[in-house]
DNA sequence: CCCTTGTTTCCTGTTT
DNA sequence: TAAACAGGAAACAAGG
């Protein structure tokens, strides 16, 4: 199988990465001082924040409905009360649980938490040392990576939400193609890309949206989001070049559009789903 | 076992 | 010069 190339060796092309596994993302927030001296205890905080274990039954119900909008799931067609629980209930509940609670939508969310779980132990072991290096990269004309996205975890509002007033009292059960199409091994690229970009608060300075209501977005940290990908894979080698020439077969299938002259920057294309802020 | 899909690897050449 | 970008080819992994 696994090619023996004569040349040089296997051995990781020393990836770089390193440098770029900085933690800017405490640059940005807003709660300064203190916090940000200890690493383990604010190492500590951002676990409990993000792990779904730690999660009060309000995050557990942000999380669904970030989940549904996503996947651009009708929030009706979904028994929230299953779901008031808190984030320990939540983890302790099997597939079979959720396709009780959910319907066919069981699976979708089982396996979203199931991300969750997975980025919540991965996130920090790849971002460990928060040395504070506010390094904002090299953009003029925008500011900060994350203004005021929609908060996910810290949360204090329901963000997004389809139609907060969705009065309509029937379920329905008008789902276009929930459920369809088979999805190997969980998420694939571009929508691991696109749900770190959907998700700030575990998006530390990796990748940033260049114009959010047009779907354009650039790496920040190509490497260090190759490590990432790599990691959801158990690919030791993946790279920014291997990944982005898997990018470059999305323009074919228009999942991606071409942004030609701009390095490390692309954008959605039609085929793109769960991106917009209010694409419901 | 075969076929398809979605990458993963590798490589040569071009551009920034 | 060091990264990125471009694609063609071929190998792979997982599902059907």
């Amino acid at each position: 199988m696994v090619r023996h190339t004569g040349c040089s060796m296997s051995v990781l092309p020393s990836v770089s990465a390193e440098s770029q596994l900085s933690a800017p993302w405490a640059s940005h927030y807003p709660t300064t001082d203190v916090s940000m001296v200890t690493p383990s205890y604010a190492g500590r905080l951002w676990a409990q924040e993000t792990q779904p274990q730690y999660w009060t039954k309000f995050q557990v119900w942000e999380w669904l409905q970030q989940t549904l909008d996503v996947h651009q799931i009708d929030a009706a067609s979904i028994p929230f009360q299953n779901f008031d629980m808190d984030g320990r209930q939540l983890c302790n509940m099997s597939f079979q649980d959720f396709t009780r609670a959910a319907g066919p939508m069981g699976s979708i969310l089982y396996q979203s938490l199931a991300d969750m779980k997975w980025s919540s132990q991965y996130a920090p072991e790849i971002f460990p040392t928060m040395d504070i290096k506010t390094e904002i990269d090299e953009f003029p004309c925008s500011l900060l990576p994350f203004k005021e996205e929609p908060a996910f975890f810290p949360a204090s509002v329901p963000l997004s939400s389809p139609s907060p007033s969705s009065p309509d009292p029937k379920r329905s059960n008008t789902r276009p193609h929930p459920v369809k199409k088979h999805n190997p091994r969980g998420t694939h690229l571009w929508e691991f890309i696109r749900d770190i970009l959907l998700n700030p608060e575990r998006n530390p300075g990796l990748i940033k949206w260049e114009d959010r209501s047009e779907g354009v977005f650039r790496f920040l940290k190509s490497e260090a989001v190759a490590q990432l990908w790599g990691k959801k894979k158990n690919n030791s080698s993946m790279t920014y070049e291997k990944l982005s020439r898997a990018m470059r077969y999305y323009y074919k299938r228009e999942i991606l559009e071409r942004v030609d002259g701009r390095r490390l920057v692309y954008k959605f294309g039609r085929n793109a789903q769960g991106w917009r802020e209010s694409e419901k």
